[in-house]
DNA sequence: TTACTTGAGTTATAGGTTCTAACCAGAATT
DNA sequence: AATTCTGGTTAGAACCTATAACTCAAGTAA
């Protein structure tokens, strides 16, 4: 790579890194051009050198998380022991990934910004996130997919590379995500706050009904 | 009531029934005082002789939002039949309420506006809304709380006014509420529309789960 | 070495936002 | 009839995104 193109890879990575700062302190809002500018001792208008426009740097952001997010979770999956050992690993790092950068979260997965497209590359990136929680499910006996929804999540199996899964382990997958993703997206936005309950044993308690899930059926 | 405060609610009224078609349209910050006020016919600042400032208006929207899915629920939960079928109303009842008006649900329940704190007539709010939702809980002996995460939901049962049911019908509620939120705020952001999956099946068969989960444990 | 091109910064500016201040007209009250 | 209150106006401060035009330094080629 070039000298000055290090450079710039630096400049931007600059960026991003006081754009997260601003995320994490003042929300999706706080994220501003000239205020980055500002801490990176620029003026606003010089970073248009390096994003075409504010959308652009979210994007990136978002890009960035969804590899982290990937990575995080393919990680702890890779770990030792029995599938429920494996899932409550899993399960943990994304929990700790979350309630880390409750903002960026949120980015990736809450509200979405108006007009913004998820870019293809995040979407195989997700499905790398995806495959980590996948590779989680206890081994499962092959059987013809029963009803609608059966068929669905089948194909969708095939589509995201994974044909070799049944579709109970893809569909206990679905679960452990959305499951989690309840707790957690409530967690982060604050809503278990006046309950008095903590939310790590709900957490928690939510990881044993999974493990309990697939034994009982 | 005075005929000047009639007015004044009328205005008051007609400004809010237009931040949320703005809201619907351009999310969050879509919501311009301006803009507002142009659809009015009437000047941006004017608005500020009916809300102190943006956020007051969009807390409103909070608040009345809050009243509307506590209402929705509530005459949800109020069918006959068994525990199961009543379960099926209101989950079918919240999930009409969440994709009427995605970006209202993801104003209460997404993610949180930096800075802005709940007015405590919300949280009561809430509190009816999870009580509709506690109401379709099976009967359930009572025994004694067992481990910590029991005790605090036996806690935040007395707190939110319902001493009268188990720590299993309130942890069941949670689940209720966590899982189906879990499902509904990936839907109202997207995430399912590239599986190839109908969110409608999915949601379905998390309902029959949770009927299922009761029994089986 | 000199001339030219490119890159990265600057300032100025347009048009948007929230919100305050000052002002004005009409309605209600005294 | 005089005064106060209410709801609107415009002007303007302080932000924001984004573009245009300009400057200066660094790299490249003759």
């Amino acid at each position: 790579m070039d000298r000055r193109q290090q450079y710039r890879e630096q400049t931007r990575e600059e960026a991003k890194r006081i754009a997260l700062d601003q995320l994490a302190e003042h929300g999706t809002a706080g994220i501003s051009v000239n205020a980055i500018g500002k801490r990176m001792g620029v003026t606003g208008p010089a970073l248009y050198r390096y994003f075409a426009n504010r959308d652009a740097l979210l994007t990136e952001l978002i890009s960035d998380g969804y590899e982290d997010f990937a990575d995080t979770l393919t990680a702890a999956a890779a770990t030792g022991g029995t599938p429920a050992d494996r899932l409550r690993a899993t399960a943990g790092a994304l929990r700790e990934w979350a309630l880390a950068a409750p903002h960026r979260y949120l980015l990736l997965f809450g509200t979405p910004v108006p007009g913004y497209e998820a870019p293809a590359h995040t979407l195989t990136t997700a499905t790398r996130a995806m495959a980590a929680v996948l590779s989680t499910a206890p081994a499962d006996d092959r059987r013809a997919p029963a009803g609608e929804l059966d068929e669905q999540v089948a194909a969708w199996g095939v589509g995201i590379g994974q044909p070799g899964l049944t579709p109970r382990q893809l569909h206990w997958g679905l679960q452990v995500w959305t499951r989690l993703h309840g707790l957690l997206s409530l967690e982060v936005a604050n809503q278990f706050a006046l309950s008095g309950i903590d939310p790590a044993l709900l957490y928690r308690a939510e990881v044993e009904a999974l493990v309990a899930c697939w034994e009982s059926r």
